[in-house]
DNA sequence: AAAGATTGAAATTTCAATCTTG
DNA sequence: CAAGATTGAAATTTCAATCTTT
């Protein structure tokens, strides 16, 4: 976890990015245990949630990375045996992503150590506060 | 910018992160301009606030990385002609940095471009939604 | 021995180039 | 030639080991 000033600005931009790169250094720290990062998780997510083998390309585009990043961390996972490569049936350039049981079950593990981490986040909030807050997210997130 | 589930998920920690990470790129992406990342210009802002030299070990506390990471983030610096290293007074082991006439130049630019940022990332809300929203990031931030 | 910094290696992500298939 | 995936190299960060000074 690297690059914010702790100190010395006031930009809310600034308040704002070194609050999440705290969130995400807990997670990732709390993720640990069950072998997963963020971006691991990640992906299985999109595979268990879809229910159904998706493509690399596919995938890079949910995850919002570069395809050759989802080469590389596909066979991380497949090192992992938490998922499969499997040939596209129709088109044979493409490459499908198969979750495995120790897939679905690691996936299990990482989303309850994540519901942890939220329920830990939003403590102590308002509801009102919340869902302030989500909409500011929501924007963020969309491109505004 | 890879890692997080774009749907899938409800939860506030995901929304949360995700904003954040596309906040990050955007940043990164206006201060590329300059030739600065989020982290030099961390350093640089450091060393303008504090007005005076830091030792790199003191700068990784107040950046949040590992000192190695300052050692190596301190030679791009350098090799940028954006900081110096300049032998410690008093303790022959450590080192400062020092910044430059045109470090602060380039601080200046990149302090600009940040605050542009933060201008376009809070536009439409209210005083009293941000005044709520940065108790949030504060708390946070600081490892509640 | 402890503190400060550095070095070399590992991990993750992006970029550019390439290879295969359509 | 365009689309999908991969490979090799570059950039950034962390970890482990080392070197110097206290």
């Amino acid at each position: 976890m690297c690059g914010l000033a702790k100190k010395g600005t006031n930009l809310f931009l600034i308040t704002f990015l070194r609050a999440a790169q705290r969130a995400e250094a807990r997670a990732e720290m709390a993720l640990g245990e069950t072998g997963l990062s963020l971006a691991k998780l990640g992906v299985l997510n999109h595979l268990v949630e879809s229910g159904e083998p998706l493509t690399l390309g596919e995938l890079a585009g949910r995850i919002s990375c570069v395809k050759s990043n989802m080469t590389q961390l596909i066979d991380r996972l497949e090192g992992d045996g938490l998922v499969a490569r499997v040939d596209h049936p129709a088109d044979r350039r493409s490459v499908h992503a198969v979750i495995t049981e120790e897939g679905r079950r690691r996936y299990a593990a990482g989303a309850k150590i994540m519901a942890e981490q939220d329920k830990e986040l939003i403590k102590g909030f308002k509801v009102a506060e919340l869902k302030q807050l989500h909409a500011f997210l929501e924007r963020v997130g969309d491109g505004g």
